[in-house]
This record gives structure tokens, C-alpha cells and sequence, in this order.
DNA sequence: TATCATACCGCAACTTATTGTCAATAGCCA
DNA sequence: TGGCTATTGACAATAAGTTGCGGTATGATA
């Protein structure tokens, strides 16, 4: 997979990988970054960006397209949709299934080529709604 | 309305407001700067900036909560989702109706409090398709 | 196993979008 | 009109992500 690409598998690739298949909190970069520094201490940011990069083109990951102002990625290639915490953004999994119908709608109606679609549900986590249960 | 919030209507806020429902390209806070300082030269960015922010909280406008690198902002305040182009980010609005029931089959499957959801589609806009119907 | 082309790395400088600071200005009520 | 203070313009400061560069090390080849 990688050699028809002309890839190689560094130790850096290879640990982000490993660290990111380990976490359920869909990280960002900055997130992966700290925690890959503990086995790789001279890593770099930019590394990691650029890693994350190359493995989600590989399919190997998934670079979520979520709202909000970072990037987070998702070891989970499969599709399925998240929700965010309005408060602290910390996302997670929703068992809803893929509407994989809803793009049906559009074919007879809008100019444009529809590809895909994202969905996020937005809420409060438990530790928000219970921080400040008003407004 | 602006009162009990102590704000004012100022040349500035009014502008923002007339130029943006002029338009139907939701536009990013840098494209609405542009055409703003045709009638305002001397109008700074940052302005601009929190004028949209005092105009979205106060619901004149939208504040769009799509995935990509920039805000963009609607002056249509009722609920209706978008289409993105994948090349140009060009967005349009989509006549799909309002997923309404969409929360109610996460309500018992998960401990966030849930008080929304954004779905945009993502797609080829005619321009894009045409250039490059390759891949 | 040694050689070698080049993908990849670390580092730092750079972009781009947005927010913060602060003195000067201008809405709006009395 | 006068005065309080929200707001502005100018610009510095962040934040997130990207890029250029010179050197290193992976993995193909002999």
C-alpha cells in the first residue's frame, strides 16, 4: 500500500498511528502531537501535520470535517457521525446509522454534483450541562 | 431590541447589515469587509469582525456552522442547510426541508444533552465539474 | 551487506483567520 | 447641546496550520 505510492514507513508514521488507534477522544494535531512527544521526544509539530495528512489520504485514518476552528482526526474509517460539546468541543460517537439516502433529495434540485454529506449533532457533555444547567 | 442590550445602531452595524442581505454567497467576514469599505473606506476588519458577532447573537443574522477554514455568515435567519463545493468553497443553499425528528434517535442512546444538529452536503459546484470532471 | 536516490524529518519562518488593546470618536438620552 | 460610554480604527497578538530548507535515514538495488 504504501510502495505503490512511493511512501515510507518512518518510525514517526508509524507512531502516530499507533497512538492515535489508542484514543476514543477524535484528537487534534496539537492533542496527538503531546502525546506522541513521550515516545518521540525530538518530533515536530509540522511532522505530525504532515503525517496525518499522508495517513488519512491513505485511507488509513479519517480527517473529520467537523465545525469549529481545529481539525480532529478519527482512527475509525467507517462512516458514522459525531456530536460536540458546544461548551468544551470534546466530540465523541453517535450510534446514528448513515442516511445514505439524504443526498437523493437534492439530485433533481440543485446544479451542483453532490459527493457527500457531513452531519454533527451539537449538545452538552455531561460535565458541561451539569457545570452550568442554565442557559 | 438594541436597547436592553445597550447597544447602538451605528453607521458601521447598519452597512454591514444592508450590504450582507444584498448578497446571497454567504460570504466570510473578508469578502464582506470588501464590499462594505466601498461605502465606508475607512472601516477597519476588526469591525467588521465584531459587528457580526453583536448582529448574530442579536439573531439578525446567521453565523454558519460549516466544516472548512473560515466563518461564513447568512442573512436568511430560518433554518435551512447548505452545499459546499470541495474545489472553491463556493456554498449554496440546498431547499432540503429541516431534519426535525433527526435528535430524537439519539436522545435515549447517548448522556450528551443534545440541542441541535448541522448537515451540510458537499459536492461539485457547475464551474468546478466542468474544469476537471476527471476524479 | 554496502550503496544510493529521495522521501522524510526537525526547525523556523511564514500565512491566514480571528481576537485583544487602547486612545479617540460618535450614538443616544436627558 | 452635553456627557456618558459603546464603539471605532489602528495595529499588535494569537491560534492553527503550512512551507522551505538543509540534513538524515528508509528501503530498493546491486
Amino acid at each position: 500500500m504504501l510502495k505503490e505510492k512511493n511512501l515510507r514507513m518512518t518510525t514517526q508514521r508509524k507512531v502516530i498511528l499507533e497512538e492515535l488507534r489508542k484514543l476514543d477522544t477524535h484528537p487534534s494535531a496539537d492533542e496527538i502531537y503531546e502525546v506522541v512527544r513521550h515516545r518521540l521526544p525530538r518530533i515536530s509539530l509540522g511532522t505530525v501535520y504532515r503525517n496525518l495528512d499522508v495517513l488519512s489520504e491513505l485511507g488509513e485514518i479519517q480527517k473529520l470535517e467537523l465545525s469549529g476552528s481545529l481539525k480532529r482526526f478519527d482512527w475509525d474509517t467507517n462512516k458514522h457521525y459525531h456530536v460536540r460539546c458546544i461548551r468544551c468541543n470534546r466530540v465523541e460517537d453517535t450510534p446514528v446509522a448513515p442516511l445514505n439516502q439524504l443526498e437523493d433529495e437534492l439530485y433533481d434540485t440543485t446544479v451542483f454534483e453532490i459527493v457527500g454529506h457531513n452531519l454533527e449533532f451539537i449538545g452538552l457533555c455531561p460535565k458541561c450541562s451539569k457545570k452550568d444547567p442554565g442557559k
